[in-house]
DNA sequence: ACATTCAAGTTTGTATACAGAATGATCAAT
DNA sequence: ATTGATCATTCTGTATACAAACTTGAATGT
């Protein structure tokens, strides 16, 4: 049937739908909402969100084109999941992104990038020191995206902040007790360090050892 | 009007159309009959492709999402056209990428990857010793690709080939004479000794120097 | 001459319709 | 009981329709 005249309004409204649903759903696979391995129908995200499946779809290729949701078998599309060898590859990918940020980021070193790590790592101890987890959690993605920034490179800072996204769902139970978080916050004092040394590659090499702590907490959670 | 009886089938037919429509404008734009900068219409693709315009649109988003393509100011998307400075910067995210994989290359090198660089490079050798620039370039890509493969990791494969895609464009018209040649095959030469010598370091730092040798080409001729 | 407003023409985003594939379920035959 | 075939039911890809936003440019007023 089509529209007669008291029928709702398409066309093309304020801030695209697409973005709103493509965040929406990140949040939900960060926050564990969406289980790894689910499978999600496109039409019940259109009864979900009040759209038709044009936007849905959009949304969800550009989720697929990102890694955080992968093709289904034969239809369909799922929150990514991955074997352990998988998901050491993918670990693997961003720990040399990161190093590479680190890398360059300790070339360049402007004032404002070492008072931004700065007080995100103070951030970190704080919330490390009283136990919080999900302050730490804020505290640390912080942290790492003020070194991304740090490297003066939009394409290196946006390359490394997908990667994060795309392991989110695998990093978001790592912090399992205040010991970790301490452990965590000191592995950056060394890495910070390293970046202050405007050494690239003892940056880089500084990254790649605490991507090693981090690490090995996420496997022990995975 | 709509389908009477002797309409076009629509549905689902083979091989995804996204697909082709996707691979055939990455050809256009590596080839250079799409220029950087220039607008491309959604119509005018449909009509090219005797597709309607929604899967253009798909095709045009998956390439937005890999960068070759960049959303237009207000309207349309264009070719991605990058100043010297972002240029550069796309160049130094790449060459960071590049350094990563054969930093783990050379931590996994195999017999099989050995070999396949080997062939690989004796190819750059023999189109170079006899000038002959496209066969050259497509044993520098094959070269490359033996060493993103010779990291055993399919998403650092895959990152590192995505950005060689993106920046096809502008290393097309890299190799001018002979002598480039030449020198691009000396450098390789250097690259592979510090892979194959199982050095994390000195393999990151081969392919650094490679890539800078690589670039100032790259940007005589843009 | 310049600014302002308004109408026509494009272009985009979203909705909806529909054909063909994949999946699953029912039922007959071995 | 297991296998195989047939049919109904999703699900997916593509086509088409249409409304809102943007662009353009001409007409109007100052």
């Amino acid at each position: 049937m089509a529209n007669t005249s008291d029928a709702k309004p398409n066309g093309a409204p304020r801030g695209s739908t697409v973005k709103h649903i493509e965040t929406e759903l990140m949040n939900d696979i960060a926050a564990g909402a969406l289980a790894p391995g689910e499978r999600l129908d496109e039409v019940k995200l259109t009864e979900r969100f009040g759209v038709s499946r044009t936007p849905v779809r959009e949304a969800l290729s550009r989720l697929v084109a990102q890694g955080i949701l992968i093709p289904g078998e034969k239809r369909g599309v799922r929150v990514a999941q991955y074997t352990r060898e998988e998901l050491s590859q993918v670990f693997e990918a961003m720990h040399e992104i990161e190093a590479a940020c680190a890398r360059i980021a300790a070339q360049r070193l402007s004032l404002l990038a070492r008072v931004e790590i700065e007080a995100a790592q103070a951030a970190c101890i704080a919330a490390a020191e009283i136990g919080e987890r999900s302050a730490y959690q804020r505290a640390n993605e912080d942290l790492h995206e003020a070194i991304y920034r740090a490297t003066g490179n939009p394409y290196m800072a946006e390359l490394a902040s997908e990667f994060r996204r795309r392991t989110g769902p695998f990093r978001a139970k790592k912090f399992a007790t205040k010991a970790d978080l301490v452990a965590s916050a000191q592995s950056h004092e060394k890495l910070i360090a390293s970046i202050f040394s405007e050494d690239s590659d003892e940056a880089s090499n500084g990254m790649r050892a605490h991507m090693a702590v981090s690490f090995r907490q996420t496997l022990a959670a995975n």
